[in-house]
DNA sequence: TGTATCTGTATCAATAATGGTTACAAATAT
DNA sequence: ATATTTGTAACCATTATTGATACAGATACA
């Protein structure tokens, strides 16, 4: 397949994750509302987890549940647990360092990178997982 | 190879193009700079040339240039020149419509989708091609 | 203690996107 | 006419993502 969908999935499961509260979710359950196999799903999770986001537990009758309130998980910390990278990359190959655009393109391409980057985050900054349930549930 | 850097490579070939005035560039001169093979910047040319940011003309003596001034060219039309695509990608395979989550969740997401698309072009079209040859020439 | 269950992760296959390369038709200046 | 240059098609190599199987390790419970 093609393009990242990490940020979807994780959107879709964390909102499962909220509506069962302080029950544990297996990761099988997860799997048939978002229509994959059960490896990806905690694959997901296992990202999630490194950011403290939800807590899993091994073992039978385990499974995941939250590990904060869906108003205090920001958009923009799902998407950096994500890693989803950049908006848009880089050079592939170094440009030819003996031409004055191609020495210093880099650099000014780099910081517009950033400054892309940022302002992704500020904006997901501004909604919480708590925002999503609600749509989810409107609609 | 991975990530997909068009956008820089349109960024790079807009400032050659611009530095050069009323001359033609040949798409080799360019892919020197950049560091590819000529045919992956006529691919990139190509579709600037669609969206009317440049000129290009075949035959003996032809080449490339700009075909508006930099001050009047938007980083945010040349990223949608380059229909680099979006910031993250919704769904592969739609989620399972008996569940109440995965029924509702895609259309949370394509609306999330497009307000981060859209801040992303406002903030790309704060800039102007003529604001990156700026920055290139004072590195 | 033994069994069933579930996570975590390694591994492999399938698919798709990007970039690099060769080739060649069409256009154009001289 | 000839040389030059663009515009594309076609193909390969590399890489990322997803899907699938397998299994070790952890855990609840009888």
């Amino acid at each position: 397949m093609a393009a990242n969908s990490q940020f979807s999935m994780a959107l879709h499961i964390l909102t499962l994750l909220a509506r069962a509260g302080d029950e544990n979710v297996k990761s099988e359950c997860i799997a048939e509302s978002v229509n994959t196999n059960a490896v990806v799903i905690r694959r997901v999770l296992s990202q999630l987890n490194h950011a403290g986001l939800v807590a899993s537990q091994t073992g039978a009758f385990g499974g995941t549940r939250l590990a904060k309130s869906p108003e205090k998980i920001s958009l923009c910390e799902i998407y950096n647990a994500m890693a989803c990278g950049e908006v848009f990359a880089l050079h592939a190959k170094s440009p030819n360092q003996e031409c004055p655009v191609g020495k210093n393109i880099e650099a000014v391409l780099c910081d517009l990178q950033k400054e892309i980057d940022r302002s992704v985050g500020e904006k997901l900054g501004q909604y919480t997982l708590a925002h999503i349930i609600e749509k989810v549930s409107h609609n």
